[in-house]
DNA sequence: TGCGTACCCTATCAGGTGATAGACTTCTTG
DNA sequence: CAAGAAGTCTATCACCTGATAGGGTACGCA
């Protein structure tokens, strides 16, 4: 299309040269963390498609060429605020991540894997559940990975890999086998969806439990559920 | 808006008088039925938002209005997808589903559940992964389920909620516990979400997996995984 | 003080969307 | 064989979307 004619004005192009302003003044700064926080409340209660431009701009109060400014395009501040979720998400599972770590190099018995798995869980599972707001993520995070969009990448290699790993070698430990082994991922992923079920498959969850939102007591009997999968994990080698 | 004037030709309005045509020629129902066959393709692979009537009538080779002559409007068409879709469920799901609640009624002991338990989700699995086309609906049924629109009422009343509670009132079987335990209700949500990890979440789980596709000898590495959850429900009565 | 950049706006564009108007053709039937 | 209904089309509408043009204002620094 248009060759780059960089006009005086900060350089922006649609696709690849990204010299997005940098919000250099505490002014912008502010208006920038403005839209993502609306973006990142937008995207989490609808999908790419279904959310406007016009709708993040209204609710961050600022006209519509001011996403585009500190942006780039629509896409753009979805991967923002993508990255922003990554960046949320390290700083709420770095302590229980750490420690499970810690007891796997350490070499810890199947029985210590095992506890490390469920606080995993129940500090995943009270972070989904502690906070509107976290719930929110969730959804946005469940429905860029079912149908990959311009985040997925972002989000897989941020969050979702290094759970299932985290989660494959725990399980691995578990069972005795090695971490390369397939089986141990299988089980991971069994384990994380059906966790998952009651956050990113909200909706569906309360209608089935006859729920009206899912706070601390629901949470409490779904870990329990889930808790005896744990259980369940090594005493029936298959 | 406009007052309801009805036309010489078929009556038609946008939201509640459904005069639908009845598609009484022969032709006519086979332009009906090639445009549900694409519109089912369609859904199948991207949002309602996302796919395009103009996508559907090239696809089906019509032109753009002959939508509206026999589905009304595009959630009208959304609907009868949805429709078709649960039609054909339950004609694959019939056979194994009777017998799990004849053995039911019966009064057949936990252990006997398990193996009907197990026996109806390989067919459900075997179902999911027998065809493209299933593949597809389980992503039209799993999109709709998460972010609830135009047909989540039909698809939940027509396949959801049968399939949650056949699935539950084995558990509960197994647990020995009435069917009424919200307990037993929770297990079959985080077992039935974790089989369909591997369908509705399938761009991930394949990533994950370092899978190409999910065929035969990856579903029965799954259903192995799920059937060891299935043995290990009544070993530990958390 | 003045110059340049960061910031933010109003007005507008180009394209795509679902839906309708209205005429033409094809088929069935009394 | 008409008459009318069923089926299908082309042309067009009204609307909404993301994005841009281009000018104004505020702020920091020499």
């Amino acid at each position: 299309m248009a060759q780059a004619s960089q006009r005086s004005t900060a350089a922006r192009k649609s696709s690849k040269s990204r010299h997005l302003p940098r919000a250099v003044h505490q002014k912008g700064q502010e208006t920038r963390e403005r839209i993502l926080d609306a973006a990142l409340k937008a995207f989490g209660e609808a999908s790419f498609l279904a959310v406007t431009t016009r709708q993040i701009s209204r609710a961050a109060s600022v006209s519509l060429p001011t996403l585009q400014y500190y942006f780039g395009d629509k896409e753009g501040l979805y991967r923002a605020c993508a990255e922003a979720l990554v960046e949320r998400y390290r700083r709420h599972t770095k302590a229980p991540g750490a420690k499970a770590v810690e007891a796997l190099n350490e070499g810890g018995s199947a029985e210590t894997a095992r506890v490390q798995l469920k606080a995993l869980f129940a500090a995943l599972g009270g972070f989904l559940v502690g906070s509107r707001d976290a719930s929110r993520w969730a959804q946005f995070v469940a429905r860029e990975l079912r149908d990959p969009g311009p985040a997925f990448e972002i989000l897989y290699a941020g969050l979702w890999r290094p759970g299932v790993e985290i989660t494959a070698r725990l399980i691995a430990r578990i069972l005795g086998i090695p971490e390369s082994d397939p089986a141990a991922r299988i089980r991971a992923l069994l384990l994380i969806s059906s966790l998952l079920a009651f956050q990113s498959g909200r909706s569906i969850s309360l209608r089935t439990m006859q729920w009206t939102s899912i706070g601390p007591p629901e949470l409490a009997m779904v870990l329990s559920g889930v808790e005896a999968q744990i259980d369940a994990i090594g005493d029936n080698l298959a």
